[in-house]
DNA sequence: TTTCCTGCAAAGGGTTTGCACGTGT
DNA sequence: ACACGTGCAAACCCTTTGCAGGAAA
């Protein structure tokens, strides 16, 4: 049984509408997704589906999280090492901090940054379609 | 005969003070370097190395793009696919913004939105130590 | 000469794909 | 029933590495 229904049904109702088909597989990789709070990547997404329901494979996982990417249900991100890491899109764009001592993903949002963004494309003949900003900070201790 | 002596003596000072040997190969790839004004991966460079002086094979291009990557004469990009892309690293930061329709890269600085970065670094208790910024953006029309 | 560097080819890690079987609608 | 999705294993692409020969200091 899969839980969080109510959460899992944007993707559940973006898929019907397309006509995708919504196996198995596709619903549980949807709830790996969506419960994770981190960014898994894609072995640790599949490791996830797989203790729920091992009739899941790697290789589905890989296509399963393509066919989300390009329903614009799943964001890619690409933090300098080789793996891809991934996380639920949701309607409010967000940017990253990496902790560069731990490995921590902090979210955050910052208006300012985004408009200045679109200024800067726009001075160099470009309307700004897409954006990626990582930040990398060490914590300032507190003590 | 390597051209542009003036210019890749930088990375030829800062290799002779450190005592790394500086090999027939790696003043091809520094010249390869400094002449690109694209964002040529490690295979681009391999060629165009190896048109220069074919002794010159993709491992070596690889171990010397490190070199110069832990050096901080080179800098490497991530553009969302899988290999990852170089320049010559400059003194002064800059960010790219990537045309969606042609792949074309175009550098910028904006010390506003480097402003804002460290502020919201802050902010979440961090000092900021690097950042990594694209923008993707279409070619307004201007006809 | 000594130490470090190189070319080659093989191995590595992450991701994709061809094929025959299985499943959602 | 039909079209599409899946598992498996092999293939792929980019990058790294072990080794024996070669070059810089």
């Amino acid at each position: 049984m899969i839980g969080k229904n109510k959460h899992i049904s944007r993707i559940v109702d973006s898929f019907l509408q397309k006509g995708i088909k919504l196996t198995h597989q596709r619903k549980v990789i949807a709830q790996v997704i969506t419960d994770a709070s981190d960014h898994p990547d894609a072995n640790e997404v599949f490791m996830r589906a797989n203790k729920i329901d091992n009739r899941i494979s790697l290789a589905t996982v890989y296509r399963t999280i393509k066919l989300f990417e390009e329903n614009k249900v799943l964001n890619r991100i690409e933090l300098g090492g080789k793996k891809a890491r991934y996380e639920e899109l949701t309607d409010s764009h967000h940017d990253h901090l990496i902790d560069i001592d731990t490995g921590d993903i902090i979210e955050f949002v910052d208006d300012e940054i985004e408009e200045l963004q679109k200024k800067v494309a726009k001075k160099l003949g470009y309307s700004l379609v897409d954006h990626k900003m990582e930040l990398f900070g060490k914590k300032i201790k507190t003590n």
